[in-house]
DNA sequence: AAGTCGTTCAACCGCGTCTAC
DNA sequence: AGTAGACGCGGTTGAACGACT
């Protein structure tokens, strides 16, 4: 049964030949694919729209990249997929040159294997639960591999706070002590310290990707439209006055503070609000509260910011987050 | 050398959305 | 407003390949 655009058709199905491709490509770059539909029959092939539409997208456009991915291009895939989820075509588009489908593949054969052994469930990005522990600890051993104990460096925060120790080691207390191997962050793939990083009491450090989280929020809020139109705009750099003013909340003007967090935070990239975080960081931080006027989606923020990697002393926060 | 198993990735399938009529 | 065709997306499948026995 073929699809019902071409069901009248005979076509062909499977790989595609070295012929089929430069059919396919003749074509198209003479004539644009136009209506796919009718790309088979004028291009003389016996193949659906559909797959010819499939074959260009995936593998014969000519701005596509080939090879491996990049650390870079794996840290971009597991920032934006923990806020969009396994939103593949949304993904690709912060990769130049790469396809949903590959970045699909990449996701299931490769990221997701690392983050489990790093003790991150790839769904939520959130620690595992005691039962899904037990189950990777059976993959660990099954694999041979383990790592309950996360060393992080914490060398991009001494220029805000020169007295942190140079790194700091997390267990999740559901592993066990057979289980101490060590995971650098700064030498693996995660996404999570080179992107940005924020400090939740004096022991305690977490990270994000604090632009993909602002843009996301935003977007999370608004309807379906203005999404679009903030994409066009952020597309041509233009800076959505919503995220300055978030931006101007999150790392001067309002920060803010209660008894459990205090909120730095350091955007890559942006010398500006790195400034503004080491400005502030000797003055008071009292009393900043957001206001719910503007356009910032807060339980959305709120989720993608805190849980999905908060690395911390346990003497200061015992377990925190492990069960989440 | 042959067989088995696991991994990768191109391609397919089915469904939801969009658009033109 | 309803319908059909086209498109786009995410999940799944299976061929190809390499590692291992």
């Amino acid at each position: 049964m073929g699809h019902h655009c071409c069901s009248k058709q005979k076509v062909k199905r499977g790989l595609w030949s070295p012929e089929e491709d430069e059919k396919l490509i003749r074509h198209i770059t003479t004539h644009g694919h136009g209506c796919w539909s009718s790309v088979p029959k004028l291009a003389g092939l016996q193949r659906c729209g559909k797959s010819c539409r499939l074959r260009w997208i995936n593998y014969l456009r000519p701005d596509l990249k080939r090879g491996s991915f990049t650390e870079q291009e794996e840290r971009t895939i597991i920032d934006v997929h923990r806020i969009l989820g396994n939103r593949w075509a949304q993904i690709a588009k912060h990769l130049p040159g790469r396809t949903d489908n590959e970045v699909k593949n990449f996701w299931n054969s490769v990221i997701k294997k690392k983050l489990i052994s790093q003790g991150l469930d790839p769904n939520t990005h959130n620690l595992l639960s005691t039962q899904q522990i037990t189950k990777n600890k059976n993959y660990q051993k099954d694999n041979n591999h383990s790592s309950s104990v996360f060393t992080v460096d914490t060398s991009p925060c001494k220029e805000i706070l020169p007295n942190l120790s140079n790194t700091f080691e997390f267990q999740n207390p559901n592993l066990t002590q057979n289980q101490n191997h060590l995971v650098e962050f700064s030498s693996c793939s995660n996404s999570i310290l080179s992107s940005g990083f924020g400090i939740l009491n004096e022991n305690c450090m977490w990270a994000s990707n604090i632009n993909n989280v602002f843009e996301q929020s935003l977007m999370m809020k608004s309807s379906g439209a203005v999404q679009e139109d903030q994409m066009q705009k952020e597309e041509q750099g233009v800076l959505l006055e919503d995220q300055q003013m978030m931006k101007r909340k999150l790392v001067g003007e309002d920060i803010i503070n209660d008894d459990q967090e205090q909120l730095i935070y350091r955007v890559n990239d942006d010398e500006q609000l790195l400034n503004n975080v080491c400005d502030h960081q000797s003055t008071d931080i009292n009393n900043a509260m957001f206001d719910d006027s503007s356009n910032i989606d807060f339980d959305f923020m709120d989720s993608a910011l805190v849980p999905p990697a908060i690395y911390c002393n346990m003497n200061s926060i015992d377990h925190i987050a492990w069960d989440c």
